[in-house]
RNA sequence: GCGCCCGUAGCUCAGGGGAUAGAGUGAUGGCCUCCGAAGCCAUAGGUCGCGCGUUCGAUUCGCGCCGGGCGCGCCA
């Protein structure tokens, strides 16, 4: 069922309230989907909350509404619950056009263009190249690639960016850690950094370095410079096997050697917004609410990592990005004030400054991961690990993503891998996909029994014509209403940036399909019957791949 | 101690003012001479952490507790 209907439905309200109470601004009116189909499709509470204002009984109110409704072919019967609702049921017709739509629009459809193709960057992952990515980042690429997927599905134009901290303390600390491993091998006394990185790879990239040709260590800036490389090309590695492409890559690096970060502190000095104490430079960043100023330049005259951060930011703004979405560990969450403080303060002096909600902030919480039965603690520096690659070589690509897209990120939860492992049979996401899978199997049998082998695959065709009229059925109904639905998921998955809602409905749509071929027949003797059900299966199949494709999961024809 | 987030079925999690609170998984019992059983159907399982408020109505909103995570660096 179509938004057209909802709307359709809340005009023959508003006009019923209109003439009833004519006071009242009609905008009262507002629809919700019962959880129990006997309540209807759609139920109105307005009588409810107008009983007070109007000091009526909320039932008589109610009543007076209902018969009040002009005429309307869509609607079939109004009526009033006992305790005030009025309850909405629509003809199947309205129901069924649903149907039309999808064939119509094919992968268009659920799409919006309400964005008007303004610009958004999303900026996720960001991993250090100081090690592999693990499950975290997993998680992080998993919803910033669907983020990204639904934002452009609303009409945004999306560039989905990369930001590399390659310069400062820890990439110092890489660098010293590989050279501390060449020593090691060589024979040479070394004293590994107190702070250094356990890690085996990091073992594994000091006897590449060897291997490339170079007899010794000792040139700190060249093992760095080699160790970011490595391990930025096992990243790509671990992001192609997930299937998440970037449309740029942003080096901290580029904001020291081209002067914004510089120019980014004097801003901030400019604006009377920084003060020196303790022989270090801060930010006023109380003014801005946080919780006490902060450090900006080190008495060793090196800065902290949010300097180049609020530069990096400010280049977002002047590359015209209205909108930002960043996607972030919540272990990190301090930085959202002490970023947006810097950007507030830096451009305080510009005419039309940038919004204080900018950059906005999707966190999400660390995972658990459980292995044989014990919680792995993920730390990088002790190299403790579970990494993007070994998960998507046990499970599977699909499984990986549809799995890390199926908690809302503010929720903490548990990954198992061994379940993710030895039960990777039973992961939802071949819930959905063998949905996917049935459908195309039954298209290609009537295709082949109509006798069209060899041709292309004429389906779409012959069914989008096809009388609806049949599709009368209570699940054939509650697929219709399902697959109405859609358009409204995609909508509130993108205004809360949550890839999930977008997941479980795709498991709920693709229940609703699994009970209905339980139930019935799809490729039944009468032609009419026969033709309205397969173009209801082909409709759900579009509507499978659509929101799949979204998550960036596959739609097999075949498992 | 302060800040942010989270407490919903044995376990993993949805729902986030509306009617009898849902799914997956695990347990039990059924369903393939018939389009794919990676599926379906049924049964069982709950003081929605606790208390007080707001409301016609609170699992949902507010406040206070209790329990857990993260943060509170001249680390990132």
């Amino acid at each position: 069922m179509s938004a057209e209907v909802k709307s359709h439905l809340t005009e023959l309200l508003t006009r019923a309230l209109a003439k009833v109470a004519p006071q009242q601004p009609g905008s009262l009116i507002s629809l919700e989907r019962p959880k129990q189909s006997q309540h209807g499709d759609f139920s109105c509470p307005a009588a409810m909350q107008l009983a007070r204002a109007l000091k009526r009984n909320p039932r008589e109110l109610a009543l007076e509404l209902v018969a009040a409704l002009p005429p309307s072919e869509w609607l079939e019967r109004a009526e009033v619950a006992g305790n005030g609702f009025i309850n909405l049921r629509v003809r199947p017709a309205a129901k069924q056009h649903i149907v039309r739509t999808i064939l119509a629009e094919t992968d268009r459809y659920g799409r919006s263009e309400s964005a008007g193709g303004k610009p958004v960057i999303v900026e996720f992952v960001s991993a250090n190249p100081t090690g592999p990515l693990h499950v975290g980042h997993g998680r992080n690429a998993a919803l910033g690639d669907a983020i990204g997927a639904l934002l452009q599905a609303q009409g945004w134009r999306v560039t989905r960016e990369f930001y590399y901290n390659d310069a400062g303390a820890q990439i110092r600390n890489l660098g010293l850690s590989v050279q501390a491993r060449i020593r090691e091998k060589l024979g040479v006394p070394a004293e590994f950094p107190a702070d250094g990185y356990h890690g085996n790879y990091v073992r594994e990239i000091a006897e590449k370095y060897l291997r490339a040709g170079n007899a010794e260590g000792e040139d700190l800036e060249a093992v760095t410079r080699f160790a970011v490389a490595e391990l930025r090309r096992e990243q790509d590695l671990d992001l192609q096997a997930l299937g998440v492409r970037f449309d740029s890559y942003f080096l901290e690096s580029s904001l020291y050697t081209d002067g914004r970060v510089q120019k980014t502190v004097q801003a901030l000095i400019d604006a009377g917004k920084a003060f020196e104490q303790d022989g270090a430079l801060w930010l006023k960043t109380t003014e801005y609410g946080d919780d006490k100023d902060r450090v900006m330049r080190k008495s060793d005259g090196t800065y902290t990592y949010f300097v180049p951060d609020i530069a990096y930011h400010l280049t977002k703004w002047e590359r015209g990005f209205t909108r930002a979405v960043n996607i972030q560990g919540s272990d990190h969450h301090s930085t959202v004030t002490r970023v947006r403080a810097g950007l507030q303060a830096a451009t305080s002096k510009w005419q039309r400054g940038i919004p204080q909600g900018y950059p906005e902030y999707v966190l999400y919480k660390m995972l658990t991961v459980m292995k044989g039965g014990e919680e792995m603690k993920i730390s990088k520096r002790a190299g403790s690990y579970v990494t993007v690659r070994e998960l998507i070589d046990e499970a599977g690509r699909d499984a990986v993503r549809f799995f890390l897209l199926s908690r809302k990120a503010d929720a903490e939860f548990v990954f198992d891998i061994d379940l993710a492992k030895s039960q990777s049979e039973e992961n939802p996401v071949y819930y959905v996909q063998y949905a996917h899978a049935r459908i195309c199997s039954v298209l290609e049998q009537w295709r082949t029994q109509s006798g069209d082998q060899g041709r292309a695959f004429p389906v779409a065709g012959a069914l989008n014509a096809a009388d609806l009229a049949p599709l009368s059925g209570a699940r054939e109904l509650a697929l219709l209403q399902r697959l109405g639905e859609y358009a409204e998921i995609l909508e509130n998955a993108e205004a809360e940036l949550a890839p999930h809602q977008l997941v479980f409905y795709l498991r709920e749509l693709a229940g609703e399909f699994h009970s209905y071929y339980n139930a019935e027949r799809i490729l039944v003797s009468e032609a009419p019957l026969r033709s309205a059900r397969l173009a209801l299966c082909l409709a759900v199949r579009q509507v499978l791949r659509n929101g799949l494709s979204l998550l960036g999961v596959s739609q097999p024809d075949k498992m």
